[in-house]
Parts: C-alpha cells; structure tokens; sequence
DNA sequence: AGCTACTCCTGGTAGC
DNA sequence: TGCTACCAGGAGTAGC
C-alpha cells in the first residue's frame, strides 16, 4: 500500500526519469481513474442516479482530459502527503494518487500492456508513463489549481515546519490515536503500514486517546513517525505481494525492517511477548501488548 | 466531534 | 476440482 515513503521513491523516479519530456497524447483504459476537478460529483462515492446518467459525461471527460495534457511537457513533479503532483507546461498540474494498488511505470512504448493498465501517457522519446491499478481505487485529477485541491491536507510529517510543538497541538483532541494519525487532514502521509510501526517505536498503543499522552510520548511518537518514514524511504518503500514497485519496477526492502505490521503471533523484537492484531476503525492493527500499554504504563 | 457502516475493486484464500 | 463467500484496505460520505 503507498504511503509517502513509497510516494516519495516514485516521485523521485518520476523527477530522474520525466522531467522535460511532452506529453504527446494519452489513453484512458478505466473511465474511472481520471477525475477532473469539476467531475467530482461523478466519483466512486456518488450514489444510483448520478452514476446512471454517467456513461455520455464519461467520454468527453476523458476526451478533454486527453485533449488539455497533449502538448503540455512536464516541468517539475514534487509530492504532497501521498498524492504525486506532475507540474506541466501550461499551468496544469496532474494529481495522481496510488492509493492501495497503483504504480506509475516507466517503459518503452512497445513494452507489453499490463493487464491492469488504467491509464497511458505517450512521452516524445519513444517512452510511456503508464498508470498500473489492479484495485481501480487510484485516482488522477487534472487541475489548474493543485494548492487549492490540496488545501485540506494536513501538514507534512518530514518538513522544517512539522515540530515537536506541532506534533502536541495536533493531539489535542480525544480522538484514538491510530485513526487520528490515518486521517490525511490531520497528518498527510501516514498509512496502516507505517502508523503501526510508528506507535510501535513510541511505545504507544494503538487505541489510546490522542489527548492522553503526556509530553514525553508526543515527543517518542513525533520522533518514531520522522524515524519510520525516512527509514521506509531509504529502504525504497515496503512491498508485499508485489503491489509496489517503483518507476521502474523494482520492489522496496522496508517490509525487512518492519516490526510489527503483519508480524501478529510472532515475538516481538524488543520484549518477546507474541504481536497482536486487532480491528481499530475498521483498519488491521499490529502491536506488542508489552511494550504498547493501554493504561499508558 | 467522532464513531460505524458503506462504497469503490480484485486476487487470494477458506470452507464446503 | 470447482464453486461460493469473505477479506484487505485509502478515502469519501451518510447517519447517528
């Protein structure tokens, strides 16, 4: 599942690979995936009645969506929490978010189509840029105002700007830590992967309420989130079953040096009591029942 | 405000 | 073997 140490190394894939190239048309292969801004109402929570008068609005999307990229080169691509940003010629940005299944592939434009290929833009060097979802969940926006549509993200974990102080204000509220820190608005990056190991690290359990730290664990759990991520960048992101892979198709090593997630009935690393997995809104959690106190103890 | 339930999806797996 | 049923999970939304 990306999260922003996965974002991060396609990003910077992306940066190496793409920069300065034009896009000279693309093909859309899942109507679904592209989202302009103003078809947000046609998304994959619209209920019955929109999604039924669909099917016309569909094709000029996607035929707009094809005509407004053509021409436009890439100029810059940068990340905000998990979303990817390709900054283009003529002031638009694509937003594509990978959410649990998508990759962004760099191959020759011959390469054999991957079954799950959603999305295709033909770059002017005989290379495509090519959006991989098996799940369908990503998603791609075209917008001349990628500030305002990111506008509600919270603040970046590994900027200058996130502190320790930062850290504390955004716990001021009686909210169970571990969907507190999923929720993007909050915090933006942070995934199940990565909250896990993070609690872990700062010894926090996962269902206590977020207002119930003292100062001293505000400042292990900021430290073990800033730990987390740019270990899992380093490593080049976790991979399980192959739903990662960077710009160019390679997995990431960070599921090594998990320790906890997806480790439920082994023995923790630290202490040797068996990892447990629960249910915490709706999402699996893994922690050590030792080293992560309920009672905060 | 914050919780649950539901939706979007597919591949893998459990159970029969 | 082949079928059905269920599960995971990021994010948005409805309803309480």
């Amino acid at each position: 599942m990306p999260e922003l140490p996965e974002v991060e190394n396609v990003v910077r894939g992306l940066r190496e690979h793409i920069i300065g190239q034009t896009i000279s048309g693309a093909e859309v292969f899942w109507n679904r995936t592209v989202q302009m801004p103003e078809a947000s109402n046609d998304d994959d929570n619209s209920r019955g009645v929109i999604k039924e008068a669909a099917p016309t609005y569909q094709v000029d999307k996607t035929a707009r969506f094809r005509n407004r990229l053509r021409g436009q080169s890439i100029t810059a691509v940068t990340r905000r929490g998990k979303h990817i940003i390709l900054h283009l010629s003529e002031g638009d940005s694509l937003i594509v978010h990978l959410r649990m299944t998508g990759q962004m592939l760099i191959t020759p434009v011959d390469a054999p189509l991957h079954k799950h290929t959603r999305l295709t833009w033909k770059l002017d060097d005989n290379r495509e840029l090519r959006f991989v979802d098996q799940r369908k969940f990503g998603r791609v926006w075209l917008t001349d105002d990628p500030a305002a549509f990111l506008a509600k993200l919270g603040p970046e974990p590994l900027s200058d700007e996130f502190t320790p102080q930062e850290m504390a204000k955004l716990l001021q509220r009686k909210a169970r830590i571990k969907p507190l820190l999923l929720n993007q608005h909050v915090l933006a990056g942070l995934g199940n992967i990565y909250v896990d190991e993070a609690l872990f690290r700062a010894g926090v359990h996962p269902l206590r309420a977020a207002n119930s730290l003292d100062a001293a664990e505000s400042d292990a759990l900021y430290h073990a989130i800033r730990y987390v991520l740019r270990r899992g960048i380093e490593n080049g992101g976790t991979t399980f079953d192959g739903t990662y892979l960077n710009v160019i198709g390679e997995t990431g090593n960070h599921q090594e040096e998990l320790r906890v997630y997806k480790r439920a009935g082994e023995p923790c690393y630290r202490c040797g009591a068996a990892i447990e997995r629960i249910v915490v809104g709706g999402r699996g959690t893994h922690f050590c029942p030792q080293c992560q106190r309920e009672d905060g103890e």
